[in-house]
DNA sequence: AAAAACCTACCGATCGTTCGGAAATCTTGT
DNA sequence: ACAAGATTTCCGAACGATCGGTAGGTTTTT
């Protein structure tokens, strides 16, 4: 589904990946939309576990914002935010289902925005507007997860340190 | 098709919009898939009209950044460049069509990855991969098509010059 | 024996695509 | 200026295939 999008991917198509027929994957998940929906809420769990908790065990917001961009990253690469692409997705959904997601969405988005806010309090910050420059930085890692597949030649852990340094380039006094 | 996908959208849904009956779309198109490629085409010429021609005008590499910058922007902002989000749904196009984007597509990496390699010979640039400088730079134009429909409050000339602003930061030497 | 997992077979709906013909438009001869 | 013919544009109807989803029964596990 990831590759092909969602209207692109039939359930037989995923029933046969799992190894049964359509109707026996019918018995674990409750229709195609709802599956969509379980998909996304386990990679917004998946994006608290590896990346959100541990930064919020950061207490200086510049080490919080690296920790924020590495793990990120980290999690694109290993394939553990792999779902997390299906939120362009989202719009298959119902509404209650896309309210859901779009909280959790903005969740993640208020966090990077107050770590932000603080540096800025701390002086640290460009002159920028914080709320755009919250939005490019996420869209900088997360945009790795389309391109990367096509450029895997690139070292991993370079790939990181320079999502980090093309970040705080752009958002720090330097 | 931007809204719901290449999947998601049918040709019935195509020819309703355009006033006609399906039937009568096919007397113009000679498939789903060839136009796709045909949308694909267009999204690559105007781009070459809005942004890239006008940029090669400019000599000065970091003023013609500036100007892929804006004339981006600006492109996405103003509709223009509505349909480089089908550049998403290329895996839908057969082996020879995804060959002939994919070719249009690393030109206009190449022009901006060129500009970089200018900037760095100048001494302008910052301590980056050029490659992937120049992939996360475009990744954060081309992204705010993602996500500007859902904060269409942002004025415009704002987002703009804070995108140049944003991009010039992590890049070159201030 | 109870429950969970899974399959065969099928449903109505919709998919992309095609075909023969009807309108509508354009070109041509006079 | 106008009718005749040629062309383009569009539609109704249907095609085989596939879609998401279901009913009922069989196998496997607890």
């Amino acid at each position: 589904m990831v590759q092909k999008g969602y209207g692109g991917t039939s359930i037989s198509d995923i029933a046969q990946v799992v190894g049964m027929t359509k109707a026996g994957l019918y018995h674990h998940i409750a229709g195609k939309q709802d599956l969509l929906f379980q998909i996304l809420q386990h990679a917004h769990d998946e994006m608290e576990r590896l990346v959100i908790e541990p930064a919020k065990q950061v207490g200086d917001p510049e080490r919080r914002l690296i920790e924020i961009t590495r793990r990120h990253v980290r999690g694109i690469l290993d394939g553990g935010l792999e779902f997390t692409l299906l939120y362009r997705e989202r719009h298959h959904l119902d509404d209650a289902q896309q309210e859901t997601i779009a909280l959790r969405t903005r969740a993640y988005l208020a966090l990077v925005g107050a770590t932000l806010q603080e540096l800025a309090m701390e002086g640290k910050l460009r002159d920028l507007d914080i709320q755009i420059g919250t939005i490019h930085l996420l869209k900088t890692i997360s945009g790795i997860a389309d391109w990367y597949p096509m450029f895997s030649e690139i070292d991993e852990d370079h790939l990181v340190e320079q999502t980090v340094n093309f970040g705080l380039s752009a958002i720090l006094k330097r």
